[in-house]
DNA sequence: CACAAGATGAATTCAGCG
DNA sequence: CGCTGAATTCATCTTGTG
C-alpha cells in the first residue's frame, strides 16, 4: 500500500482512505494563492500544475534582486505556464512594472496571457485598453502597447498596492488588528496552515477551546484564520437570535401552511380541492430560526394511529409533478408535509419537503451554523464579485456541473463588454442557472466538492476518494444537513442514551450526519443504500467518528423483508427513528428525460419506504403489547 | 474503463398586471 | 381570475479522449 501511495502520491483522508491531491492542494504546495489555477478543467489544472515552478523555491533564489531593484523590474517571461516566476516575484514584494509573456501553448494560453497580465502585477485598465485597441487576438501589438504604456506607467509606482495580498485569503483586515500581528508575521502564520496554531491562536484571540475546535473541523483546514473568525461569530450571533426567537408570540402564526379558509371554485379535476397540496410562500414549514412565523403546533394535527414512536422523517423534492405530494401524504398517514427551503439555514436555496410525525416544539439548531451569504461562506469570491451581480444565495445544488469551458466564455465575454448591461445581464442568468462563484478577475467557476459538502452542512471531506463526477452526483442527492438536524433536533431531550434508527435510501448518511452533529449517539443504525460508492462513504463517515453502535447495511430496499425487520426489531428492542428520502429521479424538474411521476423506475421505491414503515410500525405496537 | 463535455426542455411556481 | 413572462429545477444520454 504504501508503495502505490508513493507511486501515486496519495494522502490519507480517511480510515483506510488513501486519496489523490486535490488541485488546491498543489497549489498550496507548490506556493501558489489559493483557487490559481481555478476555471479550466481538472484535467488541465493537473497538467498546469505539474509543469510549474515551485514557488518557495524559486522565490528564494530570486530574492536576491529585491534589494537591487526596490522600484521594481521588468520581467521578459518565457514558458510562462501558469506563472510560477510572477507569483515568486509577487510574494517577494517585488513590484513588476512590466511582464511580457510568452508560451509555447498557442491555442489555450492566449487568454491565459491576459489574465497573468492582468493578475500579475499590471494595471488591468491598461491591459484591457490595450487589448480593447488592438484586439485580443493580436498578442505582439497588446505587448508592444504595453511596453510604451509602461513609460507612463513608471511615474505611480505604488499604484498596484491592492492589486497585492490575494494570498491564501480574503480581507483581513479586521483580524489583523485584532491579532496585533504585522502583514508579514500574518502571511506566514497563514502559510504554515498549522492546526495546533490556530487553535491556539483562536483560543489567545479569548475563543473557548471546543467552540474553536469545532469551527476549525468545520471550516477546514484551508481555511485562513480570518474564516473560522468568522465562522465563529456568526455562530455566536446565531445563538443569541436563536434565544431571541426562543420565545415566540404565539400571534402572528396563521400565515404558514395553506390558508386559504374560502373554498375554491368548483373544480372538476380528479385530484383536486383537498387533495392538491399547495407549496407556501414563504417556504419556512413551520418555522425556520431568525425568521418569523414560528410556530409550536400543528395547523392540522397527527392522525392518532401515525402518532410516534417510533418516529420516522421522509423527503422528497418539493417541486414534484402536480398530485404526487397528496400521494405521497395519502400513503403516509396523511400527514401534511412540511415544506421548508434551505436557504433560510445555508447560502444555498434546497426546497424540500419533509412528511414526519416528530414533534415539533423547542427545535434547535446545530452550531456553529453555517454562512447565510455566497460571500459569507466563501470569502475569496468577494474579491471578484461584480457590484452587478446581485446574489446573495445559490440556487440548488444540483447532480451535474457547468463545464470549464463555459468559464472561459464568459470571461472572453467580460473582457471585451464587462460595461455592457446585456452582457452582465446574461451573464447573470448563466451563473444562476449553473450555481458559478467568481474565483477571479472575469472568472466564474462551479463549485468544488469540498465546497458543496460545507454548503450542504458535511466535514469536509466527507465524499473525498471517490470520483469527481460521483462526488457532484452523491452530493446533488443529499439532504442538507442543517435543516434535517433543526427537524430531528426534538429528538434529543427524548433519548439521552442514544436511539436505533433504521436509515432507508442513506445516499452519504446525510440524516447520521445530522443526528451526529446533533450529538445523540446511535446505538445501532441498519442501512439501506443500493450505490457501493455511498455505502463506502457512509462506512468511512461511521469508522471515522469512531462510532461505538453497530452498523447493519443492506443493499436493496427489496432485501428489506417483514420477515427481517422483526428480526432486527427482536433482537435490537425496535427501531426509534424511521428516516430517509426515496428516489427523486422521476420527479425532479431538472431531468428532461425520464420526470414520468411517483410510478417511475426509481421513484416508486417511494412505496418500498412505506410498506417498511408499517412494518416497523405493527410490529412496534406488538411488541408494546 | 473513467471522465469531461455537450446536447437534450418541460413542469411548476410566482410576481405583476389588466 | 386569467394571462404572460421570468425563474427555477436532488437529471440523462451520447460522444470523444486518454
Amino acid at each position: 500500500v504504501v508503495d502505490q501511495c508513493k507511486k501515486w502520491n496519495l494522502v490519507w483522508v480517511g480510515k483506510n482512505k488513501a486519496a489523490p491531491l486535490e488541485p488546491y492542494e498543489m497549489e498550496r504546495l507548490l506556493g501558489f494563492p489559493n483557487n490559481h489555477t481555478r476555471g479550466i478543467s481538472r484535467k488541465d489544472r493537473y497538467k498546469s500544475l505539474g509543469n510549474s515552478f515551485q514557488v518557495d523555491t524559486v522565490a528564494y533564489h530570486l530574492s536576491v534582486l529585491k534589494p537591487l531593484y526596490p522600484k521594481g523590474i521588468n520581467v521578459l517571461s518565457l514558458f510562462t505556464g501558469i506563472g510560477g516566476g510572477e507569483v515568486a516575484l509577487h510574494r517577494l514584494q517585488i513590484p513588476m512594472k512590466l511582464v511580457v509573456s510568452t508560451s509555447s501553448e498557442a491555442s489555450s494560453s492566449k487568454s491565459k496571457v491576459i489574465d497573468e497580465l492582468i493578475g500579475m502585477g499590471f494595471s488591468e485598465e491598461l491591459v484591457i485598453k490595450a487589448i480593447q485597441e488592438h484586439g485580443e487576438e493580436n498578442l505582439e501589438e497588446i505587448t508592444n502597447a504595453l511596453l510604451s504604456y509602461a513609460e507612463a506607467e513608471k511615474m505611480h509606482e505604488t499604484e498596484n498596492e491592492d492589486i497585492n495580498n490575494n494570498y491564501f485569503s480574503d480581507d483581513n483586515d479586521d483580524v489583523n488588528i485584532f491579532l496585533g500581528l504585522s502583514s508579514s508575521d500574518e502571511e506566514n502564520e497563514l502559510n504554515s496552515f498549522h492546526e495546533d496554531g490556530r487553535l491556539q491562536d483562536l483560543i489567545k484571540m479569548g475563543y473557548p477551546r471546543k467552540e474553536a475546535s469545532i469551527a476549525l473541523e468545520r471550516c477546514g483546514e484551508i481555511a485562513s484564520l480570518a474564516e473560522v473568525v468568522d465562522f465563529i461569530f456568526a455562530a455566536q450571533m446565531a445563538r443569541q437570535l436563536d434565544e431571541f426567537w426562543a420565545a415566540p408570540d404565539e400571534k402572528e402564526q396563521r400565515r404558514i401552511n395553506e390558508p386559504p379558509p374560502r373554498r375554491r371554485k368548483l373544480n372538476t379535476d380528479i385530484a383536486s380541492d383537498d387533495e392538491l397540496i399547495r407549496l407556501p410562500n414563504p417556504m419556512i414549514g413551520f418555522g425556520v430560526p431568525k425568521e418569523p412565523g414560528l410556530i409550536t403546533e400543528r395547523p392540522v394535527p397527527i392522525p392518532n394511529i401515525a402518532l410516534g414512536p417510533p418516529y420516522f422523517y421522509y423527503e422528497n423534492v418539493a417541486m414534484t409533478p402536480k398530485g404526487v405530494w397528496a400521494t405521497m401524504s395519502s400513503h403516509l398517514y396523511d400527514i401534511k408535509p412540511e415544506f421548508v427551503d434551505s436557504l433560510y439555514f445555508c447560502a444555498a436555496a434546497r426546497k424540500r419537503g419533509y412528511i414526519h410525525n416528530l414533534p415539533i416544539k423547542n427545535r434547535f439548531e446545530i452550531q456553529p451554523t453555517p454562512h447565510y451569504t455566497i460571500q459569507e461562506e466563501f470569502p475569496l469570491t468577494k474579491k471578484w464579485w461584480p457590484a452587478w451581480d446581485k446574489r446573495t444565495k445559490l440556487n440548488c445544488v444540483l447532480t451535474c456541473i457547468a463545464s470549464a469551458q463555459l468559464t472561459n466564455k464568459i470571461r472572453k465575454r467580460l473582457e471585451k463588454h464587462e460595461r455592457d448591461p446585456a452582457v452582465q445581464k446574461d451573464v447573470v442568468d448563466q451563473c444562476k442557472k449553473w450555481n458559478l462563484v467568481w474565483v477571479g478577475k472575469n472568472k466564474a467557476a462551479p463549485l468544488e466538492p469540498y465546497e458543496m459538502e460545507r454548503l450542504l452542512g458535511f466535514p469536509n471531506n466527507h465524499t473525498r476518494g471517490i470520483s469527481r463526477k460521483d462526488r457532484y452526483k452523491s452530493l446533488g442527492n443529499s439532504f442538507q444537513v442543517d435543516t434535517v438536524a433543526y427537524h430531528l433536533s426534538v429528538l434529543k431531550p427524548l433519548y439521552p442514551k442514544g436511539i436505533n434508527v433504521l436509515s432507508l435510501f442513506t445516499g452519504i448518511g446525510g440524516g447520521e450526519v445530522a443526528l451526529h452533529r446533533l450529538q445523540i449517539p446511535m446505538k445501532l443504525v441498519v442501512s439501506v443504500e443500493i450505490s457501493e460508492v455511498n455505502r463506502n462513504i457512509f462506512r468511512s463517515f461511521w469508522e471515522q467518528t469512531n462510532q461505538r453502535g453497530d452498523l447493519i447495511e443492506f443493499r436493496d430496499v427489496e432485501e428489506l423483508d417483514d420477515h427481517k425487520i422483526e428480526g432486527l426489531m427482536d433482537q435490537y428492542g425496535g427501531f426509534d427513528l424511521v428516516i430517509g428520502g426515496s428516489p427523486c429521479n422521476n420527479l425532479a424538474g431538472a431531468n428532461r428525460v425520464s420526470r414520468t411521476g411517483l410510478e417511475g423506475d426509481q421513484s416508486s421505491l417511494f412505496y418500498d419506504y412505506c410498506r417498511i414503515l408499517e412494518a416497523v410500525r405493527s410490529k412496534a405496537s406488538r411488541m408494546r403489547r
